[in-house]
DNA sequence: ACGTCTCTCTACCAACTGGTAGAGAGACGT
DNA sequence: ACGTCTCTCTACCAGTTGGTAGAGAGACGT
């Protein structure tokens, strides 16, 4: 269900993602999604007939997209936690890289009416409950810090989007965003989890 | 320089901090901001002649309130760096449980204007620049994981910031916010940031 | 040559946006 | 009693918002 740019469809959906994730929902207009992909308004209201609806596209192709990421890099990697986390935040920072306003998307989640959100949400339960099924088993295990599993993928997830939607917070420490800093963040974050998530602490 | 809520400009800055860190500076109104104080929105402009001087306001209060909070949590915490990080952590929690808002307000900082972000910025570039010398010398000493400094202090502020105003991420492992859930995230968060921020990985 | 379907356009609209102008009500010092 | 200052109000404005109505241009099967 990835974005096709080269329809017109594809490429208001594209620029919608683009707005709605870097400056959110409610302060992009209509007039605003149809400028940057050249054409009309009216052109936007043909292909999705109100914004909510072009919202809820939006959001369904964002979820959908992270959900397919997430899925592939647990499938790809070998049956060990660390590994696992490593693989997921390497395909979470492609993803990132290629799209870069999906992990703001996610977030503008949050700002959605609760029952649309709640909808979009039931895509990412399944993931979410096995995530936090395999962190338990695991830290049954021994492989993994004991904690709540629940909040321990909460935790995780939260240092990830975190960093890779606030800019505030890598700016105000002098990081400025090319190739060998994105390498670097990378490296660290995946440090961090680790160490975050040893059972050794 | 905390909210007075009692006069008409204290209940003003009060009620625009809190919708503009729930739903976004953009997306939120004077007319708004008017109803819930309770007045018109011509009154909301006689004691900030445009909406850009509310929201520099607004964001200025919030700064410096934050600023007040981790300072004070650092002064009262010994000279040990997780005592430190559980200080300021604790600082945090209570600041965001008495104004929710607070640290969605920190993230709508990245969508202002630069020009405006940077001068707000400004108040808070000693206390990271601080903290992160103290945590590449408490590096040297052993007691913090040897890591970027600059980032390993990203990456903490962006899993508290996070983990507070992402409440998706928390929903979705069927987290309901009360007294006892909160006290139970603080504790795991405590937990994970002394695990991530250990020597002993 | 014709109708039909797909797509984008121009021309509008009511509701709402941030903001201006200025009146009036009360408190207060004189 | 008077003027002055503080505060909130009604009335209004131009620009923008999401959305409607309907025309026209091109591709395509017949």
């Amino acid at each position: 269900m990835a974005v096709v740019a080269t329809s017109t469809r594809g490429r208001i959906l594209a620029a919608a993602t683009e707005l709605f994730g870097t400056r959110g929902v409610d302060a992009v207009s209509l007039d605003e999604i149809a400028a940057a992909v050249g054409v009309r308004k009216q052109t936007v209201l043909y292909w999705f007939a109100t914004k909510d609806e072009l919202v809820d596209a939006v959001f369904a192709d964002a979820v959908a997209q992270m959900g397919a990421v997430i899925e592939a890099a647990v499938r790809a990697a070998p049956d060990e936690p660390l590994a696992r986390v490593d693989s997921v935040v390497r395909a979470v920072f492609r993803a990132a890289v290629r799209t870069p306003p999906l992990l703001g998307l996610m977030r503008e989640l949050s700002r959605l009416p609760e029952a649309r959100a709640a909808r979009l949400r039931e895509r990412l339960v399944p993931l979410v409950d096995r995530a936090v099924a395999y962190l338990g088993a695991e830290m049954d295990a021994g492989r993994v810090r004991r904690s709540d599993p629940r909040l321990l993928a909460s935790l995780a997830a939260a240092t990830v989007t975190g960093i890779a939607t606030d800019p505030e917070a890598l700016r105000a420490v002098g990081w400025h965003a090319n190739l060998v800093e994105l390498r670097h963040l990378r490296t660290e974050l995946r440090a961090f989890l680790r160490a975050a998530l040893s059972p050794h602490a």
